[in-house]
DNA sequence: GATGAATGAGTGTTCATTCAT
DNA sequence: TATGAATGAACACTCATTCAT
């Protein structure tokens, strides 16, 4: 049920999974509690199908930004991680909270790990052909700052520069190469 | 009661604060549950001064820093960051969770902004005087970085390189400008 | 619908009356929730029906067991006793089942204690017509014995030697007058 | 707390441990169905421990049947059974429901089919020093006998002519063997 | 100061039952 | 006839909190 999924989606980002409850859940999606289990079978079989289908929408967006020039992939990739956080503000924030229960949800580690690690690999590859120094560490510093701007945005709301920090990422880890 | 508040953090910082009981903290302070309400308020409250009392300890780090090259100072800073990261994860894991919760702590939310302001104030002016382009955005992106490695060093643990990380960035943000 | 009443009746022998659900039988017998409740009126007309239903084919068992000698008839009532314990143990086990529920059922303890008085009055005759010193105590120790032989071959399933309990009953109990 | 494990006996003992809930049990002890969690881990551990305590009462009976004579020992069995049955019609009611729920309880069951192998065994023993002709089958038949009059009696209640029995079952099984 | 017995509202979950289709 | 979405009351269990001692 798409109701469904939307009440627990936004109550789960918004308030954390523990404190959101099953009831609160049904309430805000207007059905009773029974109904909810002939959907899903728990709470936590819920998160999981919430993660899930807001995820699938992710891998496609990387696929766009492939690019002949690196420097351009990158930027592509960046303007796009911003978009994100401006157009899915919650989504950003239930991955961000999902991140504490990495010991309750193995599933949310899992995921997390992963997806992260194909993120510092294609950065690392992009900035190897960018003709960087260090690929490897820019990558990771890249990642961490993706996560760190992530973190930020979702803390600070509106009050947060996003527009700003998108150009000083571009302007700092977007330079191309000098053509010899 | 010192004990109460040691047993609490650690449990909170490790399992989350919803995930931890009264009973069990009583239980690793090795005391009863009513007296702890002698000495708090309720759960809440014991979360409040639990993070006061680890917050007190924080503001000292910043002066130890200064150093007359504002190179060197935020090589010091980043040093310190890394070595907090590495001495009391558990405490930086604790206080990223909690910044997280605004609806339900504002007062830690309320105390975790202002401090990043002030970090960002700091670096803003680090920067300045080391003649970047532009503090500003380097600035941010600094304390972004911050949270963004705090994060994954929580999530991924040992397997985070934190050494490297701290060499890119020093490398990265700390160049001294060349003489004229 | 036979194939609901055949359902029920498996999966209650087999699990219990209160361990299993209408969404079970439903399945088992290939049908959805509704529908049965188009037969049925509830789980308790559910199982009266199911119980009346077994029990119909029972009438008939004991009139098949008359002969001319009464010692004869009895050795007949023993041996169907033995046969539908062997035969249908999973019938046995759902009327015993459903002894401990006699307070929540009343249709239950009824229908029990009438058919139980049919048989104790039958056993009495014979007894008589044998010409038993205690033909009413004889016939109640032998009411008694089968409830307990039901009850033990139910619980020890295929470990219970049926065949030689069989043996022991016929000696003690159908061992003909001696003709003066 | 003595209170709350009366109260719980005598429920399930009565309606059965699937349809005594909680709730009731707390009510019947007139306590909140919180405290009831502080003395017992929950209803399948507060089950246990009922089973326990009341079996702790069994062992020294029988201990206490022995003479020297086999067939006044057996008599003595015998009317130590039938005064249970009339003492504690509750404990046996209990016991039996129990040991028919193999699967959730195996604890129960174990008990219980040890403890009648040794019923059986001592009873075979008893029929062997008295000349029984069969003593294995007679030992068994009584062993029926104690679980079929026992659940007789919890069915028909106060209808069930327990002396009556008694003096059958003894003129049956305990005559002497004559001196020969 | 210190205890732990006691509470009651709350949790996630199950399930017999109803009803619009 | 047949479905299954939907309900609501019940279930076992948890836990922050209070209070007599």
């Amino acid at each position: 049920m798409e109701k469904i999924m939307s009440a627990a989606f936004t109550l789960i980002a918004r308030r954390g999974y523990e404190s959101t409850s099953i009831a609160q859940i049904a309430r805000e999606a207007g059905i009773s509690k029974g109904l909810l289990y002939n959907y899903f079978n728990g709470k936590e079989d819920l998160l999981e199908k919430i993660i899930h289908h807001a995820m699938a929408q992710d891998d496609q967006f990387v696929a766009m930004a492939y690019d002949t020039d690196p420097a351009k992939t990158m930027e592509n990739l960046f303007k796009m991680f911003f978009q994100e956080l401006r157009d899915r503000p919650d989504y950003c924030r239930l991955l961000t909270e999902l991140t504490w229960k990495i010991d309750k949800f193995k599933f949310v580690h899992d995921v997390a790990v992963e997806k992260m690690k194909g993120y510092i690999d294609l950065l690392h590859q992009l900035f190897e052909q960018m003709g960087e120094e260090d690929p490897a560490g820019e990558a990771k510093l890249v990642a961490a700052l993706f996560d760190g701007i992530g973190i930020q945005a979702v803390i600070l709301k509106e009050d947060y520069p996003l527009d700003e920090l998108e150009k000083v990422m571009i302007r700092k880890f977007c330079k191309r190469t000098p053509a010899p």
